[in-house]
This record gives structure tokens, C-alpha cells and sequence, in this order.
RNA sequence: GUGCCUGUAGCUCAAUGGCAGAGUGCUUCACUGUGGAUGAAGAUGUUGAGGGUUCGACCCCCUCCAGGCACCCCA
């Protein structure tokens, strides 16, 4: 142990069990991007500065994402999220694509950040994103997608919501209060970080901002208004369909949803457990503009992306990830002796060719063998000795009940496949 | 990038500045054709790393590394 090579900071490495975990996860979030016939896509992990650049005075890019030089001196960044590959992609084949595009993505990223409890410098993120509709339609879909995930995974409405809101519904809003369009962006942000504030404090940077005391006092009572979406056509429209989409219930509006990302210009969301103990599970909205940034024609789209840590933590928490997710149906083959081996090793091949995956033991004692099989969690194991060899058939044993049963070597495959 | 907390056997944790331990797990055996139970025996540590103070450091001090928590940011 006191030589081992160390990861590299913020890194995990994924044993088989966490592997299992993690491809479980995979599964379902691949169902839900499927049902609603989203297509999985994918970019390069290594990207240009310039990609990112195009999107510049984020903290993101500047801060947070890995940049080097390659071999030949010219800056490579390790993708820190896939919205700026998803735009160049479609900016690069705009008059080719059948829009609206629906597209889904799971890969690796990379931010170099401060390690600590649901945030890693490399995470896997699930992407899914509907590009050129600019629907509440398409914003209800996406908030299906999410919705139907979360009811996969196991989760219910009074563990993990989404909360929803509407940036033009804050903006005409904070019109109203009498807020400046440059006094705006820094409110947004304020307003998106009041719940981690003392309100004292956070009292004192509203006012600081050139706002007055009335004007603090109406966005603290916009900020209680869980009613503000009636104000809005377009919300009434989206919680309208998202009830008929039957999944109104894992859904609420939220004025202080905001999003830290500016390209954001219509529905927000994010989901997060009731309880508030974790960090946001996704996040997403609505952008009116995707690609004109990195040179292509206005496209509107709406859009998610979901960290693999985070929504881990949630389920851990929850105990919602299946404990046993070794691959049960992996047959043990036990060796009696050395004289039998050879068959034992026969009868695997056999069982192979007729699609059961087997895993062959080595001559050792059968308590060892039957040990092994154990540990690696295993259904079935069979035993093949001069008995059974004799007779010409093949002891079944089922490791969780401990039954086991003689089977005829001609109806093997068959009581197998039961 | 900032502040605070933590780091001892594979894991969970003890040890007032005075011989580094327990539980669990692991290996072997009891069980000569069968795993989880039980019992016996056994192995395992540069106390995160490096330096300092001291007769003597797991313990006190400094630096670094790693993890956790809160900022920042965000999946």
C-alpha cells in the first residue's frame, strides 16, 4: 500500500461495484431519453479555447475549465460542459439537420474546482437538449424527460421536485419594482443565491445595488409568491401540459430559480431534493440563441444536463440503488479433480455456445470454489463429479436458497433457461 | 482561489508526551463431494508525507498531500 501511485486529485475510480452502479444509472436515463425518441450524440472530449472564448467572461471557461498545450503549443481544453460542442455541431451542418433537433449525450467532464461532497473535477454528465422549437411545448417536454427519470429511478415527488420558473416572467417583473436593466443581472444573481445568505446579508447587497428599501421589501414578497406563474401565459401553458403529460406532480414553480448560466432566456429549472440537503440534482432552460455564437443562424432550444454525482448521492441517500447489481444469471461451473476437469471445461463451452455466460473454477477444494461463487454474488453454481459424470448428469445448485437438484445432461440447457 | 475540521491495519475506530490496540474483514484448518453459521490458529502498520521541538512524538509546532464542510462556481 505505501507506494501506490496516487489518482489524480478530484478523480474517482470505478471498481466493478461502483461500475454497476454507474452503467445502472446509464440504463435509465438512456431509457428516459429514448422514450421520448431523443437520439444519443456525442463530441470530443478535447475542444479550442476559441469554442468556449465565443461564450467568454464566464467563470467557467476562466476559472474552472483544464487548459494546456498541446505538442504543438496551441491551447486544448478539456471540455468543462458540451453546450458549446453542441452548438458547433449544429452550426457546422445547420442546412443539413431535421430540426428540431432532439439529441441526448452522456461523457466525461472536466472542472478544476475544489473537491468536496457531489462535486468532482471529473464527472459524467447526462445533455439532452430539443433544438429549433421554440414551444412551451418543447419546455414541457423536457420537464417530462426529467420527470419520467426520476419516476425510473424510483424517486417520488416528495423527495426531488422540479422547480420551474420564467426569466422573462422576473424580468417584467423587476421592471415593475423599478429595477434598471443594468441593475438586473447582478439582481438575478442575487436572487438566485438567497437561499445560501444570511437575509441580513443578503438585505445588505440588494441595497447596495442602488435598490431602496421598498423596492427590497417588493422582491422579497415576489420571492414568496409561489402564485407569480399566473402572471405568465406561457407558464400557465406549461403547467397546463405538463398536467396532461400526467407529470405535473413532480413540479413547481419557484420564483428564486434563476440559473447561473446567461444564455438563459426563457423557462428555468432545476431539480432538487425537498429536503434541501443537496446540492441542485439538474439544471436547465430555455436559450433563445444556441448557435449564433459560434457562427451559425439563430436556433432556439431548451435544454438539461444532469452530474452523475450528485443524483448518486440522492439515491444513496434514498435507497434507491439496487443492491444487488451483479449479473446473477452467470453460471459457476466447479471443477470435482483434476480427472474431471476436462469436462467441466466441456460442459462450459457447451453452455457458452448456447448463450449463458459461465465462469469456469479451477481444480480446488469445492468449499473454496463454492466460497468464490458466493462472493462474487453468483445465481447458480453446478457440480460435475464421477457421480454425475457416470450418470450422465449435472448437479444445479441455486447459491441464494441453497436447493440444489440432479438434472439430466440432455435437459441441462433447458431447466437452465427456466 | 479563501476559511475551518479531519487523516492510526483492507474497513470502522481506540491508545492522558512513555512497549500501536480492538471489532470486523482476510488467510489456513476443523468440514476427506458443497459457500453464508460456529470454533481454533495466523498474517497485516514507515500512525497520510516531510521537517522541527523533546531523553522520548500517533499525540505538540511548521510545510506539503488527500478527504470533509462552508464560500466561490455549478452538474
Amino acid at each position: 500500500m505505501k507506494n501506490v501511485i496516487k489518482s489524480v486529485k478530484g478523480t474517482r475510480d470505478f471498481y466493478p461495484d461502483e461500475m454497476a452502479k454507474r452503467q445502472w444509472l446509464v440504463r435509465k436515463l438512456t431509457e428516459a431519453s429514448e422514450t421520448f425518441g431523443y437520439q444519443m450524440y456525442d463530441g470530443p472530449c478535447l475542444e479550442t479555447i476559441d469554442l468556449y472564448a465565443a461564450k467568454s467572461g464566464e467563470e467557467l471557461v476562466k476559472e474552472q475549465a483544464f487548459v494546456f498545450n498541446d505538442r504543438g503549443g496551441d491551447p486544448i481544453t478539456l471540455r468543462p460542459e458540451l453546450t458549446p460542442t453542441l452548438a458547433r455541431m449544429v452550426a457546422s451542418k445547420q442546412n443539413q439537420l431535421t430540426f428540431p433537433l432532439r439529441w441526448w449525450s452522456f461523457g466525461p467532464f472536466w472542472r478544476y474546482e475544489r473537491p468536496q461532497k457531489g462535486r468532482t473535477r471529473e464527472f459524467f454528465q447526462w445533455n439532452i437538449d430539443q433544438i429549433g422549437s421554440d414551444s412551451v411545448q418543447a419546455d414541457a417536454e423536457l420537464l417530462a424527460v426529467a420527470a419520467t427519470f426520476l419516476k425510473n429511478v424510483g424517486l417520488n415527488p416528495d423527495q426531488v421536485k422540479l422547480y420551474v420558473n420564467d426569466r422573462q416572467l422576473m424580468d417584467s417583473q423587476l421592471s415593475k419594482i423599478g429595477i434598471s436593466a443594468e441593475q438586473k443581472p447582478a439582481m438575478l444573481h442575487l436572487i438566485d443565491r438567497i437561499d445560501k445568505l444570511p437575509s441580513d446579508v443578503w438585505d445588505e447587497k440588494v441595497l447596495a445595488e442602488g435598490l431602496d428599501a421598498e423596492q427590497l421589501k417588493a422582491i422579497r414578497e415576489l420571492l414568496e409568491n409561489r402564485e407569480l406563474w399566473h402572471d405568465s401565459e406561457h407558464m400557465r401553458n406549461l403547467f397546463a401540459m405538463l398536467e396532461v403529460m400526467g407529470v405535473a406532480d413532480f413540479v413547481a414553480y419557484e420564483p428564486k430559480i434563476i440559473r447561473g448560466l446567461d444564455y438563459y432566456t426563457g423557462t428555468v429549472f432545476e431539480a432538487q431534493a425537498t429536503n434541501g440537503e443537496f446540492r441542485a440534482i439538474l439544471g436547465g432552460g430555455h436559450y433563445a440563441n444556441l448557435v449564433a455564437d459560434v457562427g451559425g443562424s439563430p436556433l432556439p432550444g431548451v435544454g438539461f444536463a444532469m452530474g452523475d454525482v450528485v443524483i448518486m448521492l440522492v439515491l444513496e441517500a434514498y435507497g434507491l440503488i439496487p443492491a444487488d447489481l451483479v449479473d446473477p444469471e452467470t453460471l459457476f461451473v466447479t471443477v470435482f479433480d483434476q480427472d474431471t476437469l476436462a469436462e467441466s471445461i466441456r460442459l462450459a463451452s457447451q453452455l457458452r455456445a448456447a448463450g449463458f455466460k459461465v465462469i469456469q473454477a479451477e481444480p480446488e477444494k469445492l468449499a473454496k470454489q463454492f466460497k468464490y461463487a458466493d462472493r462474487l454474488g453468483l445465481g447458480k453454481a453446478l457440480v460435475l463429479g464421477p457421480e454425475e459424470i457416470e450418470g450422465n448428469t449435472v448437479v444445479v445448485k441455486d447459491l441464494h436458497s441453497i436447493e440444489q437438484v440432479s438434472v439430466n445432461r440432455s435437459q441441462l440447457i433447458e431447466h437452465l433457461r427456466q
